[in-house]
DNA sequence: ACCATTGATGTAATCGATTACAGAAACGGT
DNA sequence: ACCGTTTCTGTAATCGATTACATCAATGGT
């Protein structure tokens, strides 16, 4: 008895948080009893005309969805998913400040695959070491059903790694080396040859590499790119003078001051990605060198804005709609329970290939 | 008697589910019976070692926590949020391609104050009219228990509003003009006529302005303070040329080549933001016409990239992290349950003030 | 030593949906 | 008309956590 009367004041709070202020407007969000008692049903009768419609004899399913109509029933999606024991989410690692016009394609081409699929993309946003372990809970919780990363690095906490929390998960863009996990990743190694091979081609012998970050992924595979290219062109490493950068625009603001304290500069400055080559450029612009009269830059990445700065950018544009899209429908796969080793080619990444846009920050030696 | 037998099996698919291929390394995800066991008490007292520690006794709460970090024990957040009947997720609508400098800031800005206040964020990206249905169904379903606009539009599909959930929600940087809906905005007219100013103050008599989307709540505030500028200098409308733009690179061309085609061109150019602005000044470069010699060009925002461009861009900079983290507040405080008549001042705005940046593609006329 | 009070822990109801099984109704074959 | 199917709908268990209330133990006051 007690209990009753206590129940009936929980209930009337809930109404209020509900409804609203005046209890004659008191509108609570609809529950699968509402619409069964509107329709004069059972619940099962409810949820099967919702998610199993020719179970049911047409006649009631017809009054069911009228009700369901009538009250503006929307399941709700937290008790289904505790029944179900599986969530439609997905979360995305995205770096937190870095390179937004790059990021923001790759999550376009995500966020619209995943959203064709049925899922719903969490994203979670990462600096360096920051806020790892919320990420990191959420991965644990039982909220999210799997997991996709276009930051180079995974939130790890104490030993405790994103990844201990089991979810199906995939890195896009950048690879964090972890056994197992499938990628969808440029080409690197060959973009970054392009870079250097272009620049060779139009006569430069002798150039200048403002980099990303030392130890970052990329980083790591298109230096390798650089060094095979310039030895396939016959030119040692002493051809090649480097400036640690940070692919942001302070990296290449500070990559130009070194470059023009250099005494004997290379004709040609090679890029990490396109912030950072914007950058150079107008540093070395206000110093009074003239792109790409006196030197010539590449930029990597393709951002739009390339195409919007003065001179036009050359760089290496990547598919990034595409390295999105094919992240995601890896990750969609293996959640439909797909084995990745059917998927993915040995090495365990899918690699596609830049392409070379050249315009106006480059051009031939001495014309 | 069949009915447990079946159970069983239903425990295995879900063990194999869990854990992995091998019966021996099957490691399912462990639940708080799990931990009550392992600790030998119930499973309230694991609940309550967890979220009430102070009302065990010491001993008993450290032998839970130790059987807690042992098992790697994560409460599942979907029962959890079930029971509680509220959620931590707070969804945020985002445009989807537009200006993505821009609103990365606003959301870092969102990200930051969500976070340490112990909320995660979900990003919904809206297109035009694209997607719509998805983010209703996901703000109705019981997930989120908040709402943050940073895009103009609400999702609305057949008449029915996302707000329809009965949502808390919060506007930020437009305001979709829902009666009752907090917001917190740039003070649009004061910043649009901040342009005019700069202009006339250097003796620009004449404008050309390259506008938001018509219609978009940013531009018709915009074009009152742009107008209101002009009135309050004496100048008429007539000394106003006006084409619809888009807040993005193609607007800015689309409006340069309507500016080079003017037999009469006036001398100063207002620009709706600032990739529109770059995108003018990288059009009339490519007649021919130089900037600012020829003509002065403002644009607004202050994204990071107005300073990388040739020339660097006059703007007007927006406070983007603090709009993003004061509408984070707001919302915070409404979960909170303070009532948003206390928090706000009476038109249900907070307006923030933008600030002149005047950089090298604005000069006095004829200098 | 006994009762009252406080404190610690356990039992079971609860959140809102899904779904196995039971039971009822409708149908067909003889 | 009766029984066996098939078709439809209802009852109640279930997902994993939280928490009101019950219960039991320990403590203190007299």
């Amino acid at each position: 008895m007690v209990r009753r009367k206590f129940l009936h004041y929980k209930q009337m709070i809930l109404k209020m948080r509900d409804g609203g202020k005046t209890p004659g407007e008191a509108r609570r969000v609809p529950r699968i009893g509402d619409v069964a008692a509107a329709a004069g049903v059972s619940v099962a009768t409810v949820s099967r005309a919702l998610s199993a419609p020719d179970k049911l004899k047409s006649e009631t399913r017809d009054k069911v969805l009228e009700a369901v109509a009538a009250l503006g029933y929307t399941p709700n999606s937290v008790a289904r998913q505790l029944r179900a024991g599986h969530s439609r989410l997905v979360l995305v690692i995205v770096p937190r400040r870095t390179n937004p016009p790059f990021f923001a394609e790759v999550l376009h081409g995500i966020d619209v695959r995943l959203a064709e699929a049925g899922y719903v993309l969490i994203t979670g946003y990462m600096e360096a070491d920051d806020h790892d372990l919320r990420l990191i809970e959420l991965a644990a919780s039982g909220h999210v059903a799997g997991l996709l990363t276009i930051s180079g690095d995974l939130p790890k906490v104490a030993g405790r790694s994103i990844l201990d929390a089991g979810l199906p998960a995939v890195a896009i863009c950048a690879d964090p080396r972890v056994e197992g996990l499938p990628a969808v990743l440029l080409d690197d190694e060959q973009a970054a040859a392009m870079q250097v091979e272009h620049m060779i081609g139009l006569g430069h012998r002798r150039l200048f590499y403002v980099s990303g970050p030392p130890g970052n992924y990329n980083e790591v595979t298109r230096h390798r790119g650089v060094l095979a290219a310039l030895a396939k062109a016959g030119l040692g490493p002493d051809a090649l003078i480097e400036h640690p950068g940070n692919y942001a625009f302070s990296g290449g603001i500070a990559g130009a001051n070194a470059y023009l304290a250099l005494p004997d500069r290379p004709s040609g400055v090679v890029c990490g990605n396109d912030e950072t080559a914007i950058a150079f450029v107008k540093t070395v612009h206000a110093a009074g060198l003239r792109v790409p009269d006196d030197v010539s830059v590449i930029g990597f990445d393709g951002i739009e804005l390339a195409d919007f700065c003065e001179p036009t950018l050359s760089t290496i544009a990547q598919p990034r709609f595409e390295l999105g899209a094919v992240g995601a429908q890896l990750l969609i796969d293996r959640l439909a329970g797909a084995d990745p080793a059917d998927m993915l080619p040995p090495g365990g990444k899918i690699l596609m290939q830049g392409r070379l846009l050249a315009r106006d920050s480059t051009r031939p030696l001495g014309e």
